[in-house]
RNA sequence: GCCUGGGUAGCUCAGUCGGUAGAGCAACGCAUUCGUAAUGCGUAGGUCAGGAGUUCGAAUCUCCUCCCAGGCUCCA
């Protein structure tokens, strides 16, 4: 047979002369095609543009403004890293580089324990850029496991990659591309590296890169481990696409909370304090007065009972909850008292919640019972994770616990996951998916037929819910599996928001027990949930999700009145004690300076209402309207008229930008 | 906890070779009275993160500590 037939993604065939390359393919198609290709897809795997075909294949030519491309792109991109930098430091150890999400690193031990700096940089990125200069071909080369041992012998990781595959471990065959052999990429007889490909046919189809920032990160991720020093970089099709990718990460930054808290003076880390630990300003303060009692009162009308706790307790509560065996190191250490008993701050609500429910005889018909508390924990966090409002040390969890009977487990957690999607609507996200995190290897308590029970629930629920729900195996608390639900944000980040786990645990520790309509004692079901998680952390992440422009109803100021001259400041305090009559939270600034240097100010605070009152507002009763996002004001607007389009706007958690 | 980088006025930053601290904005005062994103002039503001060392002399060089950023690990 001298012809062969391939498939393109379309269901068209294509006849191709015997040992025809996926190039081949691409230029039978079309030279522009063949000039754009990178890579091909045959049957569903990516390959080498240089790979032969072979009858029957579905191919498809993979060009770089793709997802497949961009991975082969940042792949290759790691390879020519790696050769730059054993270029610039003769016997480096290079371990691995593979492409992640808009780009790709590299892992690199550096002879004499060298270390990068950030001038370095430059340097390696400058040689990345002569070898792509060079137009060096990619050639793939396969050998066999002894073969590779012998080519890699001055390589310790590669050779420790190698040592594994031949012993089967399947995570590191993504490394080697096969069972039993070793695929090589070379693009010059001096620089080898040890990769399954596919890569771009040469290098210089690369160039819209930049090396991004160095740091430390451990070999195979274990902390035991050497640390090795590692090279991020983004890399792209096109200029465009860089600078696309770059302008986005300015973006992110503009809407980083931790700037525009200190901008809009809503909190701070007073480093006197201590790190993760944040005090809330008057403006912040507001923001999350109203988010809580926004809270309080959905909880109020779904159910729940409000129960408060102690900061610290002794020792004994935690020892039975099993957080001392687990979790003592998330945990400060204890105040040791004269006596020497020992007290901990408390890192979660749940043993508390747990002594309300046994301060006395529990009845069947008292369930579900719904203990709901702003709790506030401390946690321990390493010095290196503490990170803005997301992750500190100190923090109050919206924290609810339901005891409930095996029977109404199922019905509870719905309704839980149901009221949970409900309130964050109410905050602005809509975009969610589910996540369903599993057993925890090695650290969870309980046995295997709990665990599957558990499991299968929440797994039930899940797909109940009718929305997108992906498996985080291990992922679970020692205690039980949980759902969390994930929240995707204006600029498309997705953020863990709230948690509902399934504990069979707990009431076993505490041997709580409730009675049975029967006369029997049963142990209760524990549902563990936060809707918020910490109420910081999700103020944190509405801050981004609006770039700081909260809707009406969570703004610390509403509304900023304005008198054209000073002579209508009396008017303004009139038309601004009105508005707070509706409880409108509303601010009068003097006329001393001005007016579009107040408007500024007041638009830079991002206020979603700029009043403005003149002569003619104070002849009529009116007001001129600058709303947040508009450069149009509206002028000659009764101010009954505003309170009431306020107030309704209000009610509807609405923001100026989206009425 | 580990790696890299950083910390100068409330904020953003400059500060040369080691020679004794500077701008803009903000604040405050005075003047200005203005219809939708910056009025003018002036004043004040600093243990250069903290400590130790080298030096005749340290924001600058060395060491330690604290704090911040980006990663790694972790995230009940």
């Amino acid at each position: 047979m001298s012809e062969i037939k391939v498939e393109l993604p379309d269901g068209s065939p294509r006849t191709l002369e015997v040992d025809s390359t996926a190039l081949d393919l691409a230029r039978s198609i079309g030279p522009r095609l063949a000039k754009d290709a990178i890579a091909a897809k045959v049957n569903g795997t990516l390959t080498d543009l240089s790979a032969p075909l072979s009858n029957g294949d579905q191919v498809s030519i993979v060009t770089p403004a793709s997802d497949d491309g961009r991975e082969v792109l940042r792949h290759s991109s790691a390879h020519v890293l790696a050769q730059a930098v054993t270029r610039l430091w003769p016997g480096a150890h290079y371990a691995i580089g593979p492409a992640i999400r808009d780009g790709f690193y590299y892992d690199f031990e550096l002879p004499g324990g060298a270390h990068f700096s950030d001038d370095d940089l430059a340097r390696v990125e400058a040689e990345m850029r002569a070898i792509i200069a060079e137009d060096q071909p990619f050639t793939r080369r396969i050998y066999s496991i002894e073969e590779g041992l012998e080519l890699f012998r001055d390589q310790p990781f590669k050779v420790e990659i190698i040592e594994a595959v031949a012993r089967g471990n399947e995570e590191d065959l993504s490394e080697t591309g096969g069972d039993s052999v070793v695929s090589t990429y070379s693009n010059t007889p001096s620089f080898v590296d040890l990769c399954r490909g596919p890569h771009v046919p040469t290098t210089a189809r690369l160039g819209h890169f930049q090396l991004t920032r160095v740091a430390g990160a451990y070999w195979r991720g274990l902390e035991t481990n050497p640390q090795l020093q590692r090279i991020y970089g983004t890399a792209w099709e096109s200029k465009d696409a860089l600078a696309g990718h770059l302008h986005q990460l300015e973006e992110a930054e503009q809407r980083d909370h931790r700037k525009l808290g200190a901008e809009l003076d809503l909190f701070s880390f007073p480093s006197e304090i201590g790190p993760g630990l944040a005090v809330f300003h008057p403006r912040g303060g507001i923001i999350r007065r109203v988010m809580e009692e926004y809270s309080r009162q959905r909880h109020e009308v779904s159910g729940y009972e409000f129960v408060y706790s102690p900061h610290i307790t002794k020792a004994d509560l935690f020892e039975t909850s099993g957080h001392l065996t687990w979790f003592a190191e998330g945990m400060y250490p204890p105040m040791i008292l004269d006596e020497g008993q020992h007290y901990y701050l408390k890192p979660m609500n749940c043993p508390f919640h747990m002594t309300i429910f046994k301060a006395r005889q529990r009845s069947y018909r008292e369930l579900p019972l719904r203990m709901f508390e702003f709790g506030s924990v401390y946690r321990y966090e390493k010095s290196g994770v503490v990170h803005g409002l997301t992750r500190v040390r100190g923090m109050t969890q919206d924290d609810a616990h339901i005891f409930c009977t095996r029977e109404q487990m199922g019905v509870e957690l719905t309704r839980t996951l149901n009221f949970v999607l409900d309130l964050l609507r109410d905050f602005g996200l809509n975009d969610f998916y589910l996540e369903l995190s599993t057993r925890p290897p090695g650290k969870a308590v309980g046995t295997d037929e709990e665990w599957a029970e558990a499991e299968a629930a929440l797994a039930t629920v899940c797909q109940d819910a009718g929305i997108e729900f992906v498996m985080d195996p291990g992922g679970g608390a020692f205690y039980g599996p949980k759902i969390s639900v994930q929240a995707k944000d204006a600029i498309g980040r997705t953020h863990q928001m709230s948690t509902i786990q399934l504990d069979f645990q707990t009431p076993n520790n505490f041997d709580a027990t409730y009675v049975a309509p029967d006369n029997t004692r049963q142990r209760p079901i524990m549902i563990h949930r936060a809707l918020f998680g910490s109420v910081e952390r999700f103020m944190a992440i509405l801050i981004e999700h609006y770039a700081g422009n909260l809707p009406t109803w969570l703004c610390p100021e509403q509304v900023r009145v304005l008198g054209v001259r000073n002579d209508h400041d009396d008017y303004a305090y009139e038309v601004a004690a009105l508005l707070r009559e509706r409880g409108l939270r509303t601010h009068v600034e003097d006329a001393t300076e001005p007016l579009g240097s107040r408007i500024r100010k007041a638009k830079l605070e991002k206020i979603p209402y700029v009043v403005v009152v003149g002569d003619e507002d104070v002849a009529a009763g009116t007001l001129g309207i600058n709303a947040r996002g508009t450069n149009d004001p509206e002028r000659g607007v009764t101010v009954g008229e505003f309170a009431n389009r306020l107030v309704d706007e209000v009610a509807r958690h609405a923001s100026p930008e989206a009425p």
